[in-house]
DNA sequence: AGATCCATGAAGCGATGCTACAAGAAGACT
DNA sequence: AGTCTTCTTGTAGCATCGCTTCATGGATCT
């Protein structure tokens, strides 16, 4: 007669990831168990909550509704738990981080260090994750924060039960082959050379040709490469230039020339992310870590300086 | 490393009844079960929640709070449940009633008679019930609605968290013995007589001591019968008046005499309650339950009239 | 048409939660 | 004081539940 709260969850997660085969892998079980507890939950409810659409599943009217009801009841769930450990006041338990490849190694290790030495108790796991999938192992409670980015003319949206917590603007840097001598960072002076960028559709790759095209051309690009690692590798190899955010400038091959991107500044944001708690705590073990991520200082931003 | 909410749920229990016993009791298992489930919470919990006092057990500061949490979590899930009733728009499932035993039988059991006729797939209960303890089970979701009776001058204090709907007014009959002619309804006229009442503590003791205090006098109690059945019994044997709510004038014995109680009037206030959805809608076999229960007749009220 | 992916069902096994029973602690009664 | 009662907690055993594995049935893509 009661409604399973276990089964809402695993109704939840379905809802989140738009299958049952994904929110098994989600819940780290097989597909036929998944099956089985929405076939138990249905019974429970008195109505169908999903139909079979193609290969794949879809939730019925009463399904998303349930659904719905779910997410609050697992935010409820969340928040008693959130309100035992304020009341303990003791900074323990997992806080699971995911970040985008260059955030984790120059932000996130460090302020994951740092909270690690501090909280002896604290037990912080970073994951390298994709955008969009970040945003859905936050909602289903994989990941506790998640670190994105947000180029300057790219608005990145943000659902209003999700909190942000910005941590540092991160600007461009113009890097060229130390053959090629200095730029002074005028981008107007590199129309003509050949041009390393990231794939289509990465922000990264908007913001290399809206910085170009502001400064009036349109940029020759030959190489593709996602990792700025392998992007600085190529520009070491002298085949050409790169826009890349200072964060990605760790370990620079000594063939690099690096300066700063001269007017128009253009610099990315970048800011953790957090369930929303409309009312009471959040886990101070979260909130610990926050703090040690938002209290990164500027020099943490250009390691430019030491390398160079 | 979750919390689970079948185990919110006993210690949601626990912090009604005020016991481990007592919580199982309501639970329908073992104290045994409930000790376990409560041991494993703090195991979850991560600090005690509860703790030894004398011969039972009183919540800590942290009990206190998951309790709490455990609340409105429970009422996220009825809630979930409210919302998909609604959805299918159809009146099933189990409404249980408890009310006191005058307001069941004349105004309680033709309401649920009129509601199963009209909706086949409804299951009522009505359970005769304490005033005290039906709103624990109103709480702890035992009992759907209570019904609850308030004598005007004893106003009864209702918790934010319930609703109340009105069903009648319910005024005072005197009833004395047919040998001892009509009084047309003055209560002074009886100031001398024998009196029988309710047990000590009573509302309905309180009421009519305050009635005759108000006539001028204080009466000569006799005999003491909880059961309005019995009072009347008491009166049919002329073994003094009586002051009795019209509800409970059914089957009335041939040789009692009825008339109403002339000013000043006083009567008692019957109304039901629920707990309170504070938003989304209320189950809708509790809602056509109503509907029939506050749809009563003001001819309902009166059976004097049709004996007579 | 074959191949592939996804959801669902049946059988079996391990874990979980219950009952029954017993023991210990702290009032209450005589 | 001593005994009784009441309440909670612990142990052993058993039923139920939920998972995995394997197999089946649709539906789409090539």
């Amino acid at each position: 007669m009661d409604l399973d709260v276990r089964r809402l969850r695993v109704l939840y997660e379905v809802a989140l990831r738009g299958g049952i085969t994904a929110a098994a892998a989600a819940l780290h079980v097989t597909p036929s168990a998944v099956s089985q507890q929405l076939g138990q939950l249905a019974r429970e409810a008195g109505c169908e909550l999903l139909e079979r659409s193609g290969r794949g599943v879809v939730l019925t009217p009463a399904g998303h509704v349930l659904a719905d009801h779910a997410k609050r009841i697992i935010g409820a769930v969340e928040q008693a738990q959130a309100g035992l450990a304020a009341l303990r006041r003791d900074v323990n338990g997992t806080v699971r981080v995911g970040a985008f490849p260059s955030a984790a190694g120059a932000l996130v290790a460090p302020a994951a260090a740092r909270a690690l030495a501090r909280y002896p108790d604290l037990d912080i796991r970073v994951v390298e994750v994709e955008d969009q999938q970040s945003r859905l192992d936050l909602y289903s409670g994989t990941l506790d924060v998640i670190v994105l980015q947000e180029y300057d003319h790219v608005p990145t949206p943000l659902a209003s039960d999700l909190d942000r917590h910005p941590i540092a603007r991160d600007p461009m840097h113009l890097i060229t082959p130390v053959g090629w001598g200095s730029r002074s960072g005028r981008l107007g002076d590199l129309r003509d050379v050949r041009w390393i960028a990231s794939a289509e559709g990465t922000p990264c790759l908007r913001s290399t040709l809206h910085a170009c095209r502001l400064a009036g051309f349109e940029p020759d690009i030959r190489h593709r490469a996602i990792d700025f690692a392998l992007t600085l590798d190529l520009v070491d190899a002298g085949l050409g230039a790169a826009l890349v955010p200072g964060l990605a400038l760790r370990n620079v091959p000594s063939g690099v020339h690096i300066e700063p991107l001269a007017d128009p500044v253009t610099e990315r944001r970048i800011f953790a992310v957090t369930r929303s708690r409309g009312t009471g705590p959040r886990r101070p073990a979260i909130d610990a870590f926050l703090a040690e991520l938002t209290a990164t200082q500027r020099s943490d931003l250009e390691p430019v300086a030491a390398i160079r």
